[in-house]
DNA sequence: CTAATTGTACTATTATGGATAGTACAATAA
DNA sequence: TTATTGTACTATCCATAATAGTACAATTAG
């Protein structure tokens, strides 16, 4: 499903919170779909199910999540309209493209910061 | 000159060098000025001396900033000439690049943006 | 020269947040 | 029933950051 980068400061519980958002943007999981149970992604992910609770506890608190206990817990509609946010960060890329390009910034240079991003550098707050 | 944020997750020396860096970009500090003693800007941040001389060390090290034991920390050449705007330029990138990533923009889609600013059109790498 | 200021190098300690460990419980489903 | 779900605890551990305090070499000002 995706993993955790144990190196980064950010949080695990909040690793994992972005990934199910990130994966929702995606469409690799729907509405009403199912999570994993807690116990099953701590296991996959190698870190306790308190951390793995406590993620969907914030993803819920947040209404992107709805919870049955006992059932499960389940994206909820909330999280299908994407594209909308996907169409707006273009945007503001494209944007703050442009003032790197009139800076100076090369494209190798912005290639590095997204593989650092999309393949597992560093990451900050 | 500027202040901490002492909620963030982000460490103080980090906010310390990130500060400096993000000063000198706008030109508020020009190179082989002088940078405030440890001892001084600790007491004007509200922090600890050896945290102020952690920061400065780190630029040292990245070679931002050169010191002289006795004199002082003074900004390097190698934050002039635009290279102090490209970083800041850097981190203002990455943090819209985390942004793009957590909403499910792909590498290709910011491919195609970078295309079309750096060579104007719809060619792809 | 002396005295004050510079950065640096330590060690020790504290504080905080995150993560783990373990248990227990209510609700649901098979 | 039995197993699975999420949840709620408490206690503990750990890593990192930050602080506290001292000391020292180099520089500068007097």
């Amino acid at each position: 499903m995706f993993s955790i980068n144990f190196q980064s400061r950010v949080p695990v519980y909040q690793q994992i919170c972005d990934n199910i958002i990130r994966l929702v943007s995606y469409g690799a999981i729907k509405s009403n779909e199912q999570l994993p149970a807690v116990r099953r992604m701590a296991t996959d992910l190698g870190v306790n199910p308190n951390t793995v609770a406590k993620a969907y506890s914030m993803l819920e608190s947040s209404g992107y999540v709805y919870t049955v206990t006992g059932k499960g817990s389940f994206i909820s509609e909330k999280l299908q309209n994407g594209e909308a946010r996907r169409i707006e960060m273009k945007n503001q890329l494209r944007e703050k493209l442009k003032e790197a390009y009139s800076v100076g910034l090369s494209p190798d240079d912005i290639s590095e910061i997204i593989n650092e991003i999309y393949y597992g550098g560093e990451e900050n707050d």
